[in-house]
DNA sequence: GTCTATAACTCGATAGAC
DNA sequence: GTCTATCGAGTTATAGAC
């Protein structure tokens, strides 16, 4: 089972295409047409090296989680003082945002159409270990280290700051006049600036 | 042009319908028949009110913010308090959101997939004052009644952290196990929350 | 206004030549 | 492995009777 030098290489075109084409319009709005183009090939030959279109969006979708969902975990799971381990969270979390700007639509996306489905596929063995997070916001309000907060508001707060920019980025580049140089290097900031503005908010 | 009970009940029962199958599915999601299901007529009919898809599309569409975005800009553009300011701007959006659940992640969508076209005809008239509450931060923070921040990334957090739960719904429901009954607690307990968070991270 | 029937079209998938 | 050509299912949209 020798692949040759083609064989490789046009199946990571596909692979390439297509993260970049259902990362843009989603599952449905995506067509075979537009990935085959994109990758430079044709529909048959996309068939050829993925059967259906399910296949493909399943490869496509697994592996940036396959390396993220780990790393966050390592950080929940670490035992960080609290206040560094948001700082490392956040900037964890927006490095992989910056660097996968399209992701948190289309998950939620899928998450919102198909949830059993989706959420059995994709993390039935590899999800954020936030259950510990939470156990770990009510020590620390018990400790009286911070002020008491509902853990579940805490982490929501956590997690929209970090990823709603990159879902919200149209509508607030049109609402505000923010370039995509401006918005880059706002994003960059962020990773200071969210653990920043919930360590102030929490703090006792 | 004096219009039949049966031609306006008609009407309403599509775009009622339509509301709810666009907001479930999306645009490409939907199916017209789906529609024409929904509302208990066949899709002729529909077609016969609603020209294309496209048309019942932005019908649908515009109809919730034509009401919601004056709202919010009389709360921007009064003369309130900053703090106060804060939390009836929370109030007001949380509660269009816990109405309309579904909206933000059906127009973050669209507006991901087509931002010129949706945006101008959406918001070419009725858009939210964002570069007024920007100007009254900056004076805010002039005025030392608050800690220096940019305005964009409090404006951010705020919109973020009153939007983002409604979109990572399923998200957050199966990595906390919250239901579907505590969910919707915790969205009301939100409007107190988020206001109380974000006041507590900023004043001096 | 409302319906049935069907045209016109889009798109995923397959057959079969090279 | 890669292509052209085409099928067949599913959808939007229209024609035309009532």
């Amino acid at each position: 089972m020798v692949k040759t030098v083609a064989d490789t290489s046009a199946r990571d075109k596909i692979l390439e295409a297509a993260r970049k084409i259902f990362l843009e319009k989603g599952m449905d709005g995506a067509r075979m047409q537009d990935i085959a183009l994109e990758a430079g090939i044709n529909k048959a030959l996309l068939h050829y090296y993925f059967t259906s279109k399910d296949v493909l969006f399943e490869q496509v979708f697994s592996e940036a989680f396959i390396r993220f969902i780990p790393r966050l975990n390592r950080v929940i799971e670490s035992d960080t003082p609290f206040f560094k381990k948001i700082e490392i969270f956040c900037e964890e979390y927006l490095n992989f945002l910056i660097a996968n700007p399209y992701m948190p639509l289309f998950i939620l996306n899928e998450l919102n159409r198909q949830p059993d489905e989706f959420l059995k596929r994709i993390w039935s063995h590899q999800k954020p270990n936030l259950k510990s997070l939470f156990i770990q916001i009510e020590e620390e309000v018990k400790a009286e280290t911070i002020r008491p907060i509902h853990p579940a508001h805490l982490v929501m707060n956590l997690m929209s700051m970090c990823i709603f920019p990159f879902i919200g980025k149209p509508m607030l580049q049109f609402l505000t006049k923010i370039s995509d140089k401006e918005f880059a290097v706002l994003m960059e900031q962020r990773k200071k600036e969210v653990p920043a503005f919930i360590i102030q908010s929490i703090k006792r």
